[in-house]
DNA sequence: GAAAAAATGTTGCATATCGCACACAACGGT
DNA sequence: ACCGTTGTGTGCGATATGCAACATTTTTTC
């Protein structure tokens, strides 16, 4: 079997050729902050590659990397340092897997802030959905949390949701019930958006809907992606009571999209008190807010512990 | 920020119990084949963690466990041997990480074997997809190596189909479309099934379909879980082509539910040339018959060359 | 075209991990 | 109560990895 794979690396390394240059067409820019005046291809390309691979097999060697790029370790090693630092990889001895748990790309460069925050409020959040219920669960970072923590308690719950990692880790626990909506699907947030999304979603009846957002202020919620403002409409059209799942990064700040005004969500759940003109705005449109226990999670000790 | 987790460990633990407890309900038969008077409680339940740990993080370092399980890391090196024997998880140096690909539980299982095989098939299927084309693609795990290649070429096609994983797959590649089918979520393929699938898919129209099957005779196709068979034949009355994804071991076999005619596909993708009455069968419907070249692979070489 | 800067390769050593052998403890069957 | 089985812990030499300093090559810049 080894030697069988070995015989035909020359292909490999062929079609991996081919992926590359498509790949370059839509470079991302890898190392942009600190240098300006950057690099030759060669960089580059090998750690868009090692990206590449790493979306294939969920864990690359550094010693099988440097055989195949046909450089040192050592190399390897400083590319893994620099994407580590980025949090675009997740070091290991002896090689790099996947960021923490985006297997869903757009998630990664953004994931990394906040998850403590996220983890508490998704916990918190899990706690307010009981065996039986029917729930719609928006797509997000943080409502992915509360899927995770949903699944990693067994709740026995029917979840309708857009998004397909929400869809996939409330679906490990195998006690709960999953619908999927269809749609387009969006690489970045890995989730279906458009008229047949919300056609769908309008099936259906629910007792609580758990919305993410870009930004909350007095004068309601709003989104930053367009499409998703509809989705988030149309699922609090359609539940009895709404929870709005955000950090308090998010307190005060306004998207380009507006979703609804604050006295359509039932509750707020987040990571601090709101304070000022929001909480006035809170308290007004009788919405309660829950604040999220601080920093707890599965999978995160792990890597903490470390 | 790291004093911030360890302060906390002590709640993640009692967090990991009650999931563990909850999880263990519907304990998997970890060690069934080889000891038949098995094992107290202990070893079965650190395994079990172990993969609970895995989907929560895509890597879990051996010291990390040991720790955590208080057993030392020769214990927690057993445990990993003896889990990645049965290729539930990957082993690297210091630690492991999730199986090959598959973030799909289901999949785990059963996709080691025939691996390279599928790959190859994958490989051939993706090059009959041009830019431009409208496709359906069955869920499935040779499907899945078909979408992982069109991600990997950047092919710019529109992809329809019901698997989650697949979906994501070929998002990645950010130059193709992506549209996915509604349903109930089924946790141990990743993908959709039910009524809704069926109409959703009825509204299209495509040029070409990839399927898979659990088994292929003169008889025709076949399909062991019973919900898919309605999906794939949905699929291939709305295709001008149908292609047939499957290895050679399901050649000749009967599954339950009857997926259609040979006459109905347009070629057969496989690893290797039919033989006896199903090659006559096939030759009998117009069937033509795509070999793939042997192994090669993304994300393979890494592991086997290791 | 030469100097400067960046990237890469090389070396040596500290450390972590591996795999094995053996010893001990816990449990189950007779 | 005995003994065999199984799971677990400990110690050790071999190997792999990490890390830092320095040499070398390549690229950039003027």
């Amino acid at each position: 079997m080894q030697h069988f794979f070995l015989q035909s690396v020359v292909n490999v390394h062929t079609l991996r050729e081919q992926a590359a240059a498509a790949f370059g067409g839509r470079q991302v820019q890898l190392d942009a902050p600190e240098q300006d005046a950057p690099a030759r291809m060669r960089k580059k390309e090998r750690r868009e590659r090692i990206l590449l691979e790493l979306r294939l097999s969920p864990h690359v060697r550094i010693a099988d990397l440097a055989r195949r790029f046909g450089v040192s370790t050592e190399t390897v090693r400083r590319d893994f340092e620099a994407l580590s630092g980025k949090g675009l990889i997740a070091r290991a001895h002896g090689g790099a897997s996947a960021p923490p748990h985006s297997q869903y790309p757009g998630f990664a460069e953004r994931s990394l802030d906040r998850q403590a925050e996220r983890a508490a409020i998704g916990e918190s959040a899990a706690a307010l959905v009981a065996p039986g219920d029917t729930v719609m669960i928006d797509s997000g970072s943080t409502t992915l949390e509360l899927a995770r923590f949903l699944a990693y308690a067994g709740t026995a719950c029917t979840v309708i949701t857009n998004s397909l990692p929400i869809a996939t880790a409330v679906g490990q626990s195998g006690a709960a019930e999953v619908i999927v909506c269809p749609g387009d699907f969006l690489p970045s947030e890995a989730a279906v958006i458009g008229a047949d999304t919300i056609e769908y979603i309008e099936r259906f009846n629910v007792s609580r809907c758990f919305i993410g957002a870009s930004a909350v202020s007095a004068s309601g919620v709003s989104e930053t992606v367009r499409g998703f403002a509809a989705i988030k409409r149309a699922m609090l059209g359609r539940s009895a009571a709404a929870h709005l799942l955000i950090d308090r990064a998010k307190f005060g700040r306004a998207g380009l999209a507006r979703v609804c005004d604050l006295s359509e969500i039932a509750s707020l759940v987040t990571d601090r008190s709101p304070e000022g003109e929001l909480a006035a705005a809170l308290t007004g449109a009788g919405v309660e807010v829950t604040l999220a226990i601080q920093p707890t999670g599965p999978g995160r000790a792990a890597s903490a512990a470390s």
